[in-house]
DNA sequence: AACAATTCATGATGTTTGTCATTGTTTCTT
DNA sequence: AAGAAACAATGACAAACATCATGAATTGTT
């Protein structure tokens, strides 16, 4: 069972200059906060499940969830990885459908929950607030666009190498040196990607011979930032 | 080139009940009137370029439009087919981005342009309105995620069956029987599930030859509904 | 700390699908 | 109506990837 806390203000919130939130005034805050409900997930814990009602839009606090879709015999589709900042559950509120995937915490996860009405209120009556939504499932739009084609036109090796580099702000100091890693296991890497794991554990083993990445258990560190981007296909 | 022509007033557009506008005030309907751009395609002209900067939005009034995105050496991927009520060029203005896909007449086709300004007024003093948008976007997020797991989840063979089954609603009358029939490029096709035109053609053949679908040029006429719903996967 | 349960890793093998080449057919253009 | 261009159809082949099996390593649990 998640544990139900109510500590911080929105205004307060760490990640609220990066969310949605950012340009409301602060009674409106204020107002969010009296009827937001926040909740500590542990690491693989369900926020939501496929399938059902949504009763409101959660907001990812601090922590990263994944947000995944359940495919024939367990081979999920990972849609998405939200962070903190991030709002999930969004779309299926907006058109009044039942969830059309599921969200579960990747690592300990403390999210907001704020209630259906409230929601639509905001929505309603602030018109900044609406506009930024409609920029967000806009961007979420193009991006699975993107995602369909990706897939339909790229081989693993290309996603799996556009997948690392899109990790790549994920930064860490090691002896007084910043590099690139993160910690991710096979089957999430494979059903972001759209392939089976051992493809995935094929093609990591084949880019750290080629001394691009190196692996200690799920953490992948990247090496050759350069070469990634070549494996890639994107020159940028 | 387009040809330019203004006759017909948003009100009594046969196609209003089913678009975004069917709820908006007759005096409304009017602003819009006055400031929108009718225009004819010819089949295969271009509405918008993918990477060209949005200058308002496009309203299919009678016709068919694709909406492509240009992949790797002329392997497009269609993002969608948009008929007659149906908006497009939506996602990039709401953004604020340049377009991400492109969009070409698929038969003689007949739209309505509302410049940006127009359509950011509405959004912003029409509420109503701007709940129809989000819906809109909800929902083609929701197929577009559907559609990459379903690329990247099942065969050439279910997809193309799923495809063919989600066009059966274009009847047609022969000789007293209603048939589901409808015309479609084999590249158009290969385009939408995401494969090389000759593995749709090849299964085209297969469907053919099982009974399922019988084709004549580009008119595919299913047969057997049931055993496409079978070989679709879909139990409904 | 020890055991069970996952996850990782790699090989062998088969399926699916893409690519290239060729010919016939349809559609478009003048 | 004829020629050109585009598209459809099919075969041969190759590449990419999935599946299954097995053992090693890692993680979680008591």
């Amino acid at each position: 069972m998640p544990n139900n806390l109510n500590v911080l203000d929105c205004a307060d919130c760490p990640s609220l200059g990066d969310s949605i939130f950012c340009n409301l005034k602060k009674e409106v805050l204020k107002y969010i906060s009296k009827s937001k409900d926040e909740t500590l997930y542990k690491k693989g814990q369900i926020v939501f499940n496929e399938g059902v009602r949504p009763l409101g839009l959660h907001c990812v606090a601090t922590g990263r969830v994944k947000v995944y879709k359940l495919g024939v015999d367990g081979k999920d589709q990972i849609v998405r990885v939200a962070n903190s900042g991030d709002i999930i559950g969004y779309r299926s509120l907006l058109s009044n459908e039942n969830y059309s995937s599921s969200a579960k915490a990747l690592v300990e996860t403390r999210t907001c929950f704020i209630p259906k009405s409230i929601f639509f209120e905001l929505v309603e009556n602030n018109n900044e607030f609406a506009l930024n939504i409609m920029r967000i499932i806009s961007k979420a739009l193009r991006s699975a666009e993107f995602q369909s084609m990706n897939i339909a036109q790229t081989t693993v090796r290309q996603r799996l190498a556009d997948t690392l580099l899109s990790k790549k702000d994920i930064l860490e100091e090691k002896k007084g040196i910043t590099v690139m890693s993160f910690t991710i296991s096979r089957k999430d890497l494979s059903d972001l990607i759209g392939c089976a794991p051992e493809t995935v554990i094929r093609m990591l083993s084949e880019l750290k011979k080629e001394g691009v990445i190196s692996l200690h258990q799920r953490k992948v560190e990247i090496l050759n930032e350069a070469k990634l981007y070549k494996i890639a296909h994107r020159y940028s």
